[in-house]
DNA sequence: GATAACATTGGAGTCTACTCCATGGTCAAG
DNA sequence: CTTGACCATGGAGTAGACTCCAATGTTATC
Protein backbone atom coordinates (compact mmCIF):
# COMPACT_ATOMS: atom_id res chain seq x y z
CA UNK A 1 0.00 0.00 0.00
CA UNK A 2 0.97 3.45 -0.76
CA UNK A 3 0.71 6.52 1.81
CA UNK A 4 -2.25 7.75 0.55
CA UNK A 5 -4.48 4.15 1.29
CA UNK A 6 -2.70 4.21 4.65
CA UNK A 7 -3.95 7.78 5.50
CA UNK A 8 -7.00 6.95 3.94
CA UNK A 9 -7.46 3.47 6.39
CA UNK A 10 -6.43 4.96 9.48
CA UNK A 11 -7.54 9.04 9.20
CA UNK A 12 -3.74 10.31 9.66
CA UNK A 13 -2.84 12.81 6.92
CA UNK A 14 0.39 11.66 5.30
CA UNK A 15 2.42 14.68 6.58
CA UNK A 16 1.58 12.91 10.49
CA UNK A 17 2.82 9.34 9.24
CA UNK A 18 6.03 10.74 7.49
CA UNK A 19 6.52 12.64 10.62
CA UNK A 20 6.14 9.16 12.07
CA UNK A 21 9.13 7.67 10.36
CA UNK A 22 10.79 10.65 10.68
CA UNK A 23 11.17 10.13 14.50
CA UNK A 24 11.33 6.77 14.84
CA UNK A 25 7.53 5.63 15.59
CA UNK A 26 7.12 3.36 12.68
CA UNK A 27 10.04 2.03 10.22
CA UNK A 28 10.42 0.75 6.74
CA UNK A 29 13.73 -1.21 5.67
CA UNK A 30 15.04 0.02 2.43
CA UNK A 31 13.56 -3.10 0.53
CA UNK A 32 10.29 -1.60 1.05
CA UNK A 33 10.60 0.62 -1.81
CA UNK A 34 9.19 0.39 -5.12
CA UNK A 35 11.13 0.83 -8.53
CA UNK A 36 10.03 4.19 -8.37
CA UNK A 37 11.01 4.92 -5.10
CA UNK A 38 7.50 4.91 -3.70
CA UNK A 39 7.27 3.45 -0.17
CA UNK A 40 5.13 -0.08 0.38
CA UNK A 41 3.62 0.08 3.47
CA UNK A 42 2.22 -3.30 5.03
CA UNK A 43 -0.58 -3.96 6.92
CA UNK A 44 1.02 -4.18 9.99
CA UNK A 45 1.87 -0.43 9.83
CA UNK A 46 -1.89 0.17 10.24
CA UNK A 47 -2.33 -1.96 12.93
CA UNK A 48 0.95 0.14 14.73
CA UNK A 49 -0.72 3.53 13.83
CA UNK A 50 -3.82 2.01 15.35
CA UNK A 51 -2.11 1.79 18.13
CA UNK A 52 -0.33 4.65 18.11
CA UNK A 53 -3.52 6.81 17.69
CA UNK A 54 -5.29 4.88 20.90
CA UNK A 55 -1.98 5.28 23.44
CA UNK A 56 -1.89 9.49 22.16
CA UNK A 57 -5.95 9.43 22.71
CA UNK A 58 -5.23 8.20 26.20
CA UNK A 59 -2.49 11.08 26.96
CA UNK A 60 0.48 9.19 26.08
CA UNK A 61 3.17 11.08 24.59
CA UNK A 62 5.25 10.05 20.84
CA UNK A 63 8.17 9.50 23.22
CA UNK A 64 6.47 7.63 26.03
CA UNK A 65 4.94 5.59 22.77
CA UNK A 66 7.85 5.02 21.48
CA UNK A 67 9.66 3.57 24.38
CA UNK A 68 6.72 1.15 24.34
CA UNK A 69 6.87 -0.01 20.97
CA UNK A 70 10.49 -0.09 21.29
CA UNK A 71 10.51 -2.76 23.89
CA UNK A 72 7.54 -4.56 21.97
CA UNK A 73 10.36 -6.00 19.73
CA UNK A 74 13.59 -5.29 21.86
CA UNK A 75 16.15 -7.64 21.18
CA UNK A 76 18.89 -6.41 23.55
CA UNK A 77 16.63 -6.74 27.19
CA UNK A 78 16.39 -10.58 28.84
CA UNK A 79 12.89 -12.08 28.78
CA UNK A 80 12.81 -10.96 32.49
CA UNK A 81 13.01 -7.18 31.94
CA UNK A 82 11.02 -7.03 29.37
CA UNK A 83 7.91 -8.49 30.83
CA UNK A 84 8.99 -6.13 34.04
CA UNK A 85 8.60 -3.24 31.79
CA UNK A 86 5.54 -4.51 30.06
CA UNK A 87 3.92 -4.91 34.20
CA UNK A 88 5.10 -1.23 34.61
CA UNK A 89 3.11 -0.18 31.14
CA UNK A 90 0.10 -2.04 33.02
CA UNK A 91 0.05 -0.46 36.04
CA UNK A 92 0.34 2.88 34.50
CA UNK A 93 -2.84 1.99 32.88
CA UNK A 94 -3.94 1.15 36.07
CA UNK A 95 -3.33 4.16 37.56
CA UNK A 96 -5.29 5.91 34.95
CA UNK A 97 -8.62 4.31 35.02
CA UNK A 98 -8.28 4.91 38.85
CA UNK A 99 -7.65 8.16 38.26
CA UNK A 100 -10.59 8.51 35.53
CA UNK A 101 -13.16 6.78 37.93
CA UNK A 102 -12.06 9.78 40.52
CA UNK A 103 -13.39 12.19 38.05
CA UNK A 104 -16.04 10.07 36.83
CA UNK A 105 -17.69 9.97 40.35
CA UNK A 106 -16.87 14.20 40.91
CA UNK A 107 -18.84 14.62 37.88
CA UNK A 108 -21.25 12.55 38.69
CA UNK A 109 -21.68 14.31 42.15
CA UNK A 110 -22.09 17.33 40.59
CA UNK A 111 -24.90 16.05 38.57
CA UNK A 112 -26.67 15.33 42.30
CA UNK A 113 -25.98 18.54 42.82
CA UNK A 114 -27.36 20.78 40.23
CA UNK A 115 -30.64 17.79 40.32
CA UNK A 116 -31.20 18.88 43.78
CA UNK A 117 -30.11 22.83 42.98
CA UNK A 118 -33.16 22.62 40.13
CA UNK A 119 -35.94 21.33 42.49
CA UNK B 1 -2.45 32.40 49.99
CA UNK B 2 0.15 33.91 48.00
CA UNK B 3 1.06 32.34 44.46
CA UNK B 4 4.31 30.67 45.96
CA UNK B 5 2.52 28.64 48.56
CA UNK B 6 -0.08 27.51 45.68
CA UNK B 7 3.01 26.40 43.94
CA UNK B 8 4.40 24.63 46.10
CA UNK B 9 1.03 22.39 47.13
CA UNK B 10 -0.34 21.67 43.50
CA UNK B 11 3.30 21.46 42.40
CA UNK B 12 3.00 23.69 39.48
CA UNK B 13 5.12 26.46 38.78
CA UNK B 14 4.75 29.70 39.42
CA UNK B 15 4.10 30.50 35.56
CA UNK B 16 2.38 27.86 35.38
CA UNK B 17 -0.52 29.08 37.38
CA UNK B 18 -0.10 32.73 35.92
CA UNK B 19 -0.40 30.75 32.38
CA UNK B 20 -3.70 29.26 33.76
CA UNK B 21 -5.09 32.57 35.23
CA UNK B 22 -4.16 34.23 31.58
CA UNK B 23 -6.51 31.36 29.56
CA UNK B 24 -9.07 31.56 32.02
CA UNK B 25 -8.35 28.14 33.70
CA UNK B 26 -9.01 29.75 36.62
CA UNK B 27 -9.86 33.48 38.24
CA UNK B 28 -9.49 35.48 40.60
CA UNK B 29 -12.00 38.55 40.82
CA UNK B 30 -10.93 41.70 41.88
CA UNK B 31 -11.36 41.96 45.60
CA UNK B 32 -8.48 38.96 45.89
CA UNK B 33 -5.92 41.30 45.54
CA UNK B 34 -3.78 42.52 48.87
CA UNK B 35 -3.21 46.22 49.15
CA UNK B 36 0.42 45.92 48.00
CA UNK B 37 -1.72 44.07 44.66
CA UNK B 38 -0.11 41.00 45.36
CA UNK B 39 -2.53 38.19 44.38
CA UNK B 40 -4.61 36.19 47.15
CA UNK B 41 -5.43 32.34 46.78
CA UNK B 42 -8.26 30.34 48.04
CA UNK B 43 -8.34 26.58 48.79
CA UNK B 44 -10.93 26.58 46.26
CA UNK B 45 -8.22 27.44 43.66
CA UNK B 46 -5.77 24.62 44.61
CA UNK B 47 -8.77 22.31 44.29
CA UNK B 48 -9.47 23.34 40.56
CA UNK B 49 -5.50 23.13 40.30
CA UNK B 50 -5.78 19.65 41.28
CA UNK B 51 -8.72 18.76 38.88
CA UNK B 52 -6.65 20.10 36.07
CA UNK B 53 -3.55 18.38 36.47
CA UNK B 54 -5.70 15.07 37.21
CA UNK B 55 -7.34 15.89 33.55
CA UNK B 56 -4.16 16.68 31.45
CA UNK B 57 -2.57 13.76 32.52
CA UNK B 58 -5.96 11.49 31.49
CA UNK B 59 -5.18 13.12 27.96
CA UNK B 60 -7.22 16.38 27.99
CA UNK B 61 -6.48 19.49 26.53
CA UNK B 62 -6.42 22.96 28.15
CA UNK B 63 -9.83 23.89 25.87
CA UNK B 64 -11.43 21.11 26.54
CA UNK B 65 -10.72 21.13 30.60
CA UNK B 66 -11.92 25.13 30.28
CA UNK B 67 -15.17 23.95 28.72
CA UNK B 68 -15.99 21.18 31.57
CA UNK B 69 -15.01 23.62 34.01
CA UNK B 70 -17.25 26.62 32.57
CA UNK B 71 -20.24 24.13 32.28
CA UNK B 72 -19.58 23.58 36.19
CA UNK B 73 -20.74 27.24 37.06
CA UNK B 74 -22.72 27.80 34.13
CA UNK B 75 -25.21 29.99 34.94
CA UNK B 76 -26.85 30.41 31.09
CA UNK B 77 -27.92 26.48 30.38
CA UNK B 78 -30.61 24.94 31.68
CA UNK B 79 -30.42 21.93 34.24
CA UNK B 80 -31.07 19.86 31.73
CA UNK B 81 -28.79 20.70 29.74
CA UNK B 82 -25.96 20.86 31.74
CA UNK B 83 -27.19 17.32 33.27
CA UNK B 84 -26.76 16.04 29.70
CA UNK B 85 -23.29 18.13 29.14
CA UNK B 86 -22.12 16.22 32.05
CA UNK B 87 -23.64 12.47 31.24
CA UNK B 88 -21.93 13.40 27.89
CA UNK B 89 -18.44 13.96 29.41
CA UNK B 90 -18.58 10.85 31.91
CA UNK B 91 -19.51 9.02 28.50
CA UNK B 92 -16.25 10.28 27.13
CA UNK B 93 -14.87 9.19 30.15
CA UNK B 94 -15.93 5.67 29.65
CA UNK B 95 -14.50 5.79 26.06
CA UNK B 96 -11.30 6.37 27.66
CA UNK B 97 -11.60 3.40 30.56
CA UNK B 98 -12.81 1.04 27.72
CA UNK B 99 -9.53 1.90 25.51
CA UNK B 100 -7.64 1.75 28.73
CA UNK B 101 -8.63 -1.91 28.91
CA UNK B 102 -8.03 -2.74 25.49
CA UNK B 103 -4.39 -1.55 25.39
CA UNK B 104 -3.86 -3.71 28.93
CA UNK B 105 -5.04 -6.60 27.37
CA UNK B 106 -3.17 -6.08 24.34
CA UNK B 107 0.23 -5.75 26.58
CA UNK B 108 -0.98 -8.76 28.81
CA UNK B 109 -0.95 -10.88 25.07
CA UNK B 110 2.56 -9.60 24.21
CA UNK B 111 3.42 -11.05 27.61
CA UNK B 112 2.45 -14.41 27.40
CA UNK B 113 3.95 -14.37 23.97
CA UNK B 114 7.04 -13.47 25.36
CA UNK B 115 6.86 -15.96 28.09
CA UNK B 116 5.94 -18.62 25.68
CA UNK B 117 9.17 -17.66 23.50
CA UNK B 118 11.17 -17.67 26.68
CA UNK B 119 10.60 -21.11 27.11
C1' DG C 1 1.53 14.11 -24.66
C1' DA C 2 -0.80 17.38 -21.51
C1' DT C 3 -3.13 17.22 -17.18
C1' DA C 4 -4.38 15.67 -12.71
C1' DA C 5 -3.49 13.03 -8.93
C1' DC C 6 -0.45 10.83 -6.72
C1' DA C 7 4.60 10.19 -4.73
C1' DT C 8 9.45 12.01 -2.78
C1' DT C 9 12.52 15.13 0.30
C1' DG C 10 13.65 19.19 2.87
C1' DG C 11 12.56 22.91 5.30
C1' DA C 12 9.61 26.60 7.09
C1' DG C 13 5.54 27.77 9.77
C1' DT C 14 1.87 26.97 13.45
C1' DC C 15 -0.42 25.76 17.72
C1' DT C 16 -0.31 24.31 22.49
C1' DA C 17 1.46 24.56 26.81
C1' DC C 18 4.53 26.03 29.00
C1' DT C 19 9.28 28.35 30.56
C1' DC C 20 12.34 32.00 30.96
C1' DC C 21 13.76 36.63 31.09
C1' DA C 22 13.67 41.76 32.20
C1' DT C 23 12.01 45.30 34.80
C1' DG C 24 10.28 46.91 38.80
C1' DG C 25 7.63 46.84 43.35
C1' DT C 26 7.27 44.68 48.49
C1' DC C 27 8.81 43.06 52.72
C1' DA C 28 11.18 40.47 56.61
C1' DA C 29 15.72 39.81 58.65
C1' DG C 30 20.07 41.36 60.10
C1' DC D 1 18.95 50.58 55.02
C1' DT D 2 20.55 46.99 52.34
C1' DT D 3 20.11 42.31 50.96
C1' DG D 4 17.56 38.36 49.62
C1' DA D 5 13.36 36.25 48.80
C1' DC D 6 9.22 37.13 47.41
C1' DC D 7 5.47 39.50 44.24
C1' DA D 8 3.59 41.72 39.48
C1' DT D 9 3.39 42.37 34.32
C1' DG D 10 4.85 41.86 29.62
C1' DG D 11 7.00 39.67 26.24
C1' DA D 12 10.37 36.49 24.13
C1' DG D 13 11.81 31.74 23.67
C1' DT D 14 11.17 26.55 23.58
C1' DA D 15 9.61 21.59 22.95
C1' DG D 16 6.39 18.62 21.06
C1' DA D 17 3.44 17.46 17.43
C1' DC D 18 2.11 18.43 13.70
C1' DT D 19 0.93 21.17 9.04
C1' DC D 20 2.05 23.46 4.93
C1' DC D 21 4.84 24.53 1.00
C1' DA D 22 8.26 24.21 -2.77
C1' DA D 23 10.61 21.70 -5.98
C1' DT D 24 10.60 17.61 -8.37
C1' DG D 25 9.51 12.79 -9.99
C1' DT D 26 5.73 9.11 -11.49
C1' DT D 27 1.70 7.33 -13.38
C1' DA D 28 -3.17 6.82 -14.97
C1' DT D 29 -6.39 9.01 -18.00
C1' DC D 30 -8.41 11.77 -21.59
Amino acid sequence: MLIGEISLKTGLSRDTIRYYEKIGLIKLNKKQRRDNNYKEYSAEIIERLEIIKRAKYLGFSLQEIKELIDAWANKTLTVDERIELFESRIALLDEKILRLNEVKSLIRKRIKQIKEEGK
